[in-house]
DNA sequence: TGGATATACGTTATAGTATAACATAGCGCA
DNA sequence: TGCGCTATGTTATACTATAACGTATATCCA
């Protein structure tokens, strides 16, 4: 069952599926949950190879302070900001803010590799609802 | 058993002494081992509900990329560096860029409750050492 | 004084998140 | 055909975190 390059599999693709027909990022067991309505016995190792892939491919990330993953489309840049109130999660694209991070840590010799911003908070429009 | 506000219970008191004696971030489990070579049985709750106490007193906090804790030096920094060789954690102070990404986010409407700023990479020593 | 309240901690159980290890199956190709 | 590769299935377990309830001690104040 080799797999072209750049392809997704079927696994992967249902997981996919699920979080881009989410409002807000999904945890790895409400995947499940899904998967196992769709198609009934799945374990978790099938969930969880399938986020590993789809993350290593860029179309999904995990968002560590809601140990919960989402599409990429939602949230591409660096920056996610999230509601605490509705739970939708969003990109915000900082260029700058990045870049001016980066030359910090460059002159203080350390080499980057990942990073990580998360805000949490409440979006206009629950605020208003709220009003 | 009451306790005054600002200080610290013993059981706060021995998880904090052992974030501050690692030299790295340190998980809920390892300070429950620790805690348990202290002082005989010590269940989970004791050892999280030290952390929530600690965490809300601005004495240490969650790094949320690693699942563990660690203590927070004097100010608390708005970025946490961290590298994945020697393990060794420490805040970045950057005001000015936080500042920015706030200002930015109040623009849109968003009120900013909690932001999380974590960057993995390798230390200028770890490089030296494998240089 | 004594009882109402509040806080910290103990204890048991369980929920929620993630991976190790081994088995099976399909595919490309020498 | 038989080998190696990748994806998936399957079982079990590790790791992280909290719910729920019980006990002890301190504080407040009628």
């Amino acid at each position: 069952m080799a797999q072209a390059a750049g392809e997704l599999t079927l696994n992967q693709s249902q997981v996919l599926g699920h979080l881009r027909a989410a409002n807000a990022p999904m945890t790895a067991y409400q995947l499940l949950g899904r998967m196992q309505n769709d198609r009934g016995a799945v374990a978790p190792p099938t969930v969880y190879r399938a986020l590993k892939a789809l993350e290593e491919a860029g179309l999904i990330r995990r968002i560590e302070t809601l140990r919960a993953w989402a599409p990429v489309a939602t949230v591409r840049p660096g920056v996610v900001v999230i509601c605490d109130d509705c739970g939708t999660v969003r990109g915000v694209e900082a260029p700058g803010l990045l870049e001016s991070l980066h030359e910090r840590l460059v002159a203080e010799g350390f080499a980057e590799a990942r990073k990580t911003i998360e805000v949490h908070g409440r979006c206009g429009d629950c605020a208003e609802d709220r009003a």
